[in-house]
DNA sequence: CCGCCGCTCCCCCTTAAGATAGAGACTGCC
DNA sequence: GGCAGTCTCTATCTTAAGGGGGAGCGGCGG
């Protein structure tokens, strides 16, 4: 023996449902050239499994509890800017997919890929090459020819999609109705919306907003 | 050996990520009472695996491409009428949660549920005991307590979910402005609701929509 | 048979929403 | 300094939405 001493892939994973867990766990640790150093269960978790273990991997969904995965990217990437990061996630959303492949995450694929695809997409993003599947890598195009909301404008749109008048959304606010109203105008020329119902339709469908 | 000749519990998964589907029969498979004897990644891979193996227990993801969970309880339980099903999924409005229970299904839990909750989920609707997890059980008496829509109701609260204007409303139900007015009147009254923006955000989060 | 319910249509009225067209104050950047 | 973008506010006007009624008609079960 004493044959080839390559270290494998190591590999921290971070997904609320114990399921999910077991299931990446099941094939990684299979792989002779991979092996899952540490396992999270909410945002904070996985902040602190990365800082301690510093995985070659870190393989993330974006819904989680405590801190949502774009806030880990960011964070995780603040600890380290080489960090290789592997977004795993059922949500397409176009806005999820850009904000965090232009923060920096490697790689990014929906969880109904098959095993095959996984596999190859993490030890791509283990060699620091960048992987997107076909279908996220067209809704990141897609995304980019988008007018972008202000901050402001994201305010509002969250107080809309809960239902709130323009006068309640001034209120909380603390601005005028009018200007709620000029935010909300702002909002369906941006997202292409004749009325504030439509506008939460394609915010939500762009992820924008999360309900 | 010749000890005891005790059947495993057979079991169907149906999930439309291999990767939960991975994890889950990785956790069956480990128990030595029970076994994993077929997998289905849509609708109706779901009702022809359960046709052809008749399982003791099928569990079930309620979100599947093709045909929906519920449809898919419905259609089993017409092949066989006392089919054990435990639904297994991520989504926790109230309203699949009801109905899937007031048809017939045996066990109803999160996918965030604990490995251990899981299998003695499996084990309890394996002996046609019912399953359901506390607070899947509170959401199921909260809907109970909520006035029902009519199917009427349904098709006009989709169209207002969509963002469409009342006249529009009209025109594709084929019905007067005044009345999808009085189909979106009773809508906002029966969920409690003092705009249609409100009203879409509540029914989402009780499931009577999926945007 | 009658009453309940769901679906349809109608009225009037008030308020909210959206369209249009400005303008001042602040930021950061070139 | 000037320019761009954002956030703020103003005013007016038209249309859509929502509140409160009433009412006819068909099916279904007591």
């Amino acid at each position: 023996m004493a044959a080839v001493v390559k270290t494998r892939i190591s590999v921290v994973l971070a997904d609320d449902h114990p399921v999910v867990r077991d299931g990446l766990a099941a094939m990684v640790n299979q792989q002779p050239d991979m092996e899952v150093v540490a396992e999270a269960g909410d945002g904070d978790e996985a902040i602190a499994c990365y800082e301690r273990h510093r995985p070659d991997v870190l393989v993330l969904d974006l819904r989680m509890p405590k801190r949502d995965g774009v806030a880990v990217v960011q964070r995780v990437l603040e600890i380290n800017p080489k960090a290789r990061i592997l977004i795993m996630t059922t949500y397409d959303g176009d806005e999820d997919i850009f904000q965090c492949l232009s923060q920096g995450a490697k790689g990014y694929l929906l969880k109904d890929a098959p095993r095959q695809e996984i596999l190859s997409a993490i030890r791509a993003v283990s060699e620091d090459r960048p992987y997107t599947s076909t279908t996220v890598a067209a809704k990141a195009l897609q995304r980019m020819a988008k007018p972008s909301l202000t901050q402001r404008e994201l305010d509002v749109l969250q107080l809309v999609a809960e239902g709130r008048s323009n006068k309640d959304i001034a209120r909380r606010l603390s601005i005028t109705e009018g200007t709620a109203k000029t935010h909300v105008k702002a909002i369906l020329t941006k997202l292409d919306a004749i009325s504030r119902t439509e506008a939460v339709a394609v915010a939500h469908k762009r992820g924008l907003i999360h309900l």
